[in-house]
DNA sequence: CGGCCCATTGACAGGCATCAAGTCCGGTGG
DNA sequence: CCACCGGACTTGATGCCTGTCAATGGGCCG
């Protein structure tokens, strides 16, 4: 088959997408799971409630993760957007066909179930950790790959520091207070709002080794 | 024949069930994924290690469980026998034949995949919150349902505080000082060590529930 | 009986949450 | 274009929580 039919059968796949604004919902907790959403830009971030009303950030997602996988019937948490976002949406018997297409063609589960477990696998990891630029710093590293680069080698951070914060369990205040720490040592600078440049990556780094200073 | 082969050869016999001694290895972080194990009897607990070498207890498994499930080509933390252990050896293939039936069957995962992933996740839950006794009480009511009744109607908490305070990412002295203030709330009672009763169950909830006193 | 590991208890200091106030930025409407 | 406004970020002072250290007790096993 030729090169531009191929391309023509997979256009509309690629170019159609949901948009949604920033704050948008796009599933909830408890929510029967029809639907898998697939990201194409932008940044989502997965959101439970505590009992006693705190909210907690437990995972954000980039483009090209795939949230909302019918691992139970239920939604676990619920999914909103942190940018503007583009989106696809699978329906789920769509979704399982493919599931099992891969089971018994490569014998492995679908990559994509572990791209949504792990996030949270990881973010366990962070918080049971002590200290703040601990965290702040295993934070970075843990995401830093996943965020687009700009032109002049830096990062864009397109999260406001109160996601930041309940992602990593710890106050707003205490978030930006460790942000002051790592520019005063050099590590980062922020030239601009919800942008980040890493300067000294080893920096960060040993931070979040815990082999600080 | 070579040792390392010797090990791996835990038989696949289905009716009788391997056995393992408290603190033994089921297996390491980082090894290929080759075995799903069930566990039969006794509790089993996910360790992983931070960078600074802190020992992280993920999850606490009990029978029934499935663990070691391949949703990545390699175990993502160690498995431990907490307790002695009775448990089950599947291979991969076959777990994997199963899963393939159960999606196209049923149309929906298997439960095990779900029974792995949510002790992790429910433990973000858990330590994002702040104050021991939150922690503490969030976690007996995670698990209480799962522990051996005893006839008198206590629960048997058959792990040690050390591995508690490793799950709740606190010191083990703040469990011990924790369990204590529930003591004198005539909440639970410890009659003996590794005993826990469940006095005022209520009182355990509300606590967890952050509105305690 | 002795040794070891775990649990327990107390004193102390440091870190982080809390509260409060002030600043910056983007958006909106005149 | 500018004034206004609201939300997010920033910064400081204060107190409590809990981690740390040290010592003791207690149960289990050799």
């Amino acid at each position: 088959m030729p090169v531009h039919q191929m391309s023509r059968l997979r256009t509309p796949v690629r170019t159609i997408g949901i948009s949604a604004h920033a704050g948008e919902t796009l599933f909830l907790e408890g929510e029967h799971c029809d639907h898998v959403f697939e990201l194409r830009s932008g940044v989502a971030r997965g959101v439970s409630v505590s009992p006693d009303g705190d909210r907690q950030v437990t995972a954000f997602f980039f483009s090209g993760d795939q949230i909302g996988i019918p691992v139970t019937d239920h939604y676990r948490f619920t999914a909103e957007a942190v940018t503007d976002l583009v989106y696809q949406c699978h329906s789920r018997s769509r979704w399982n066909d493919a599931l099992v297409a891969s089971c018994q063609g490569e014998g492995r589960l679908l990559p994509s179930i572990c791209t949504e477990q792990d996030p949270m696998f990881r973010r366990g990891l962070i918080i049971s950790r002590h200290g703040m630029i601990v965290r702040v710093c295993a934070f970075l590293v843990s995401i830093i790959d996943r965020l687009p680069v700009q032109q002049d080698g830096a990062w864009l951070l397109p999260l406001p520091q109160v996601d930041i914060a309940a992602y990593l369990a710890i106050t707003p205040e205490s978030v930006c207070r460790t942000l002051r720490h790592l520019r005063e040592r050099r590590a980062v600078a922020m030239p601009q709002r919800d942008r980040i440049m890493i300067i000294d990556r080893a920096a960060i780094e040993r931070f979040a080794s815990g082999r600080g200073c």
